[in-house]
DNA sequence: ATCATGACGTACG
DNA sequence: TCGTACGCCATGA
């Protein structure tokens, strides 16, 4: 299993209505950076099943452009994630408490 | 095997 | 408080 694979399977298990950062991710998959995750989640395919959407930086905010972030920010209004007037996400409301890699 | 790059994070000015 | 600089690690050429 790649490591890619592990976050994928960490962030497959993000439940809707919550949100998780890269850093948190990082932390749950020890093996790899912050940036590693973005990257992994960059060469995500759109018929891979991953809610990459659920995925924010420290700031509670996409770090993809405008207009990514426009579309993230619809997908998860979608599933009840509630967004300031900045565009950024509560974290401490809606950051997922996510367990460690073994759980799953 | 090495170089350059990328959806981040933290420290410092 | 905001902006910039540097470090992090795995992947693809």
């Amino acid at each position: 299993m790649t490591l890619y694979e592990k976050i994928f399977l960490v962030i497959r298990e993000i439940p809707k209505g919550k949100v998780a950062t890269y850093g948190q991710v990082a932390g749950i998959v020890k093996d790899c950076g912050a940036r590693t995750v973005g990257y992994a989640l960059n060469t995500v395919k759109e018929g891979d099943q991953i809610p990459w959407y659920r995925v924010l930086n420290s700031k509670g905010k996409s770090s993809l452009g405008e207009e990514g972030a426009e579309m993230q920010k619809a997908i998860l209004e979608k599933e009840g994630v509630l967004f300031n007037q900045n565009g950024t996400v509560d974290l401490k409301t809606y950051q997922w408490e996510g367990r460690s890699f073994e759980e799953v």
